[in-house]
DNA sequence: ATGAAAGCGCTAACAT
DNA sequence: ATGTTAGCGCTTTCAT
């Protein structure tokens, strides 16, 4: 692969100039430009960011830390990360995660040996002395993780009280939450709180069902079942999205009848969800501004790493009305 | 951020002993073993891997081009390629290329800057010359990218066949497909073409209705919408899932009864699609094994640039019959 | 068992 | 307007 020197022999002149060239900087006699651009074009020249970088040149590589892109949640967001940082000049290092946290420690480590810019991440396996040390600019999505890192997130407690509103109005008396497990500390839990404060006002209760993030699908669908048949409720609001989809599906199995006996409410409201599942009602998350806020932070400190941020930017939620609520 | 004089420094040693530590290289002695990974600790010291690739070693970094990620399909494809890639020691920087060739363009050039050591792309808005004047090991998915480079896919035709065979022993007599726009020199043509061929042999026919990939779910599922009002159909043949999931959409709002009046057969199975829509029968693409292969081959052209490769992997598919069909 | 020195490809003073 | 040179953090001969 063609190197600097290479170009600077080609086109007779020193290196500095090609470097110059290449950058657009100081001045340079418009001959010059054209010998040096045309030899740039025959050998095919790309200059090596590594060398680059090595000269305390920022790396343009963005660290991304999330549980997983298979989940159309994250997906989304992936997608929008990329997207947007792509528009900024920077390229992106995905890591999944997973629930993992000798990975995610992996990860770090490694963030850390390429010299990454900075680090988005969105995955709570690790405490906090890992990402204290880390000593790089990062943003979390939705998750505490250490003093002085900031957190963007939409507006869970917000979303939840949108949820038991809307059971509330189409008329439902027995109330059912389904949740992932619940961090001490994760900014999650307020939808749980949202929604049981909201219920609370009207002198309501409900019933919580917990569901590991790890479980599979299936297992979340026999316990979806068994609840179904247990208890009888006629409200019922899934933290996620995908739940809702088993909720739906289950119900349908036992020939229990949505909204008619049942009213559904989900969460997350991804492009996806809105596209192929539009009958169901569900609170949306804003990932497009939830993006930009974090990159925008992100390279905020990036540029000075002293720069005060907030603790928390918290992001409106949208109620989208589909059929599972009447 | 601590350097490797640093450590020699804190250890007392010199730096090529420091870098004799690290690598496990030559003879130490168990004292300055020791010593030095003290300052390690000490310093929360990691190699610049910069500075490691500069000097002619791999970057271990791997660039991945595809359409998107928000796709189920390519959302589970990138997991599982990151999956893999991490236990190799490799990581992985995610471009999405959309249908944006500039794009394509850019990330191209940018991961020859960042000194990649191999590309794994499945995306299609290139032309040959472009890919051919990379210069790194590449292996494709899915696409004829230029020669010697080597595509890695699913059986499509045998899928075609399959879902044919499927709609025929339903007893479905008026065919219909639903594809993306064909690009020549696609595998994915072969979908349709193991299809039509499975049928002309029963001396069947076939409507072919095109959807291009571009356009929204909305779009689509006015197209759909209008087909289903329009023709006389009662076996489709969707190649891939996500529209399969827009006809049972539109069937669904048109009083239309899946499997009774409409067999319904998909493409890719992914896993979301095995858990959230059991329901519908479909083609299963062996995406791990795709993944496996396609690491596999570029590990192999990274060690060795002249390494000699067939120009064709493909890898079997699986029928999973749902509900949609009988 | 350990160290000195050169060099990877580039940039940035500092000349001229 | 262009060139010389030193140095980024590491690895790697070649010495000792």
């Amino acid at each position: 692969m063609a190197t600097l020197d290479d170009i600077a022999k080609l086109a007779g002149v020193s290196p500095t100039t090609v470097s110059r060239v290449i950058n657009n900087y100081g001045s340079l006699s418009e001959k010059t430009k054209t010998k040096v651009f045309a030899a740039m074009k025959e050998l095919n020249y790309q200059p090596n960011s590594l060398a680059r970088s090595l000269k305390g040149k920022k790396t343009h590589l963005i660290g991304v830390i999330l549980p997983g892109v298979s989940n159309p949640f994250f997906g989304q967001m992936v997608q929008e990360i990329e997207d947007q940082l792509f528009k900024k000049g920077f390229r992106m290092i995905l890591c999944n995660a997973g629930s993992d946290s000798e990975k995610e420690r992996a990860y770090l480590r490694m963030l850390m040996a390429n010299r990454v810019d900075g680090i988005i991440a969105g995955s709570h396996n690790l405490g906090i002395e890992e990402y204290q040390k880390v000593g790089l600019p990062i943003i979390s999505f939705d998750r505490y993780l250490s003093e002085n890192i900031p957190i963007v997130s939409s507006d869970n407690y917000h979303g939840g009280q949108l949820a038991a509103q809307a059971l509330l109005a189409s008329g439902s008396e027995h109330f059912q939450i389904i949740t992932g497990a619940n961090r001490p500390n994760s900014p999650t839990n307020a939808r749980l709180t949202g929604f049981k404060d909201t219920l609370a006002k009207r002198d309501r209760t409900f019933d919580l069902l917990e569901l590991r993030f790890s479980s599979t699908p299936n297992i979340k669908g026999l316990k979806i079942k068994e609840m179904l048949l247990k208890k009888n409720v006629d409200g019922i609001f899934c933290t996620d999205d995908l739940t809702a989809l088993l909720v739906i599906q289950q119900a349908r199995e036992l020939g229990i009848k949505i909204p008619e006996n049942i009213r559904l409410i989900g969460y997350d409201g991804t492009r996806f969800i809105q596209n192929y599942h539009p009958e169901l009602t569900t609170i949306m998350q804003p990932i497009a501004d939830i993006v930009t806020m974090m990159i925008d932070l992100l390279l905020k400190r990036i540029d000075d790493h002293e720069c005060q941020l907030e603790d928390n930017y918290v992001l409106p939620v949208k109620l989208i009305t589909g059929e599972t609520t009447i």
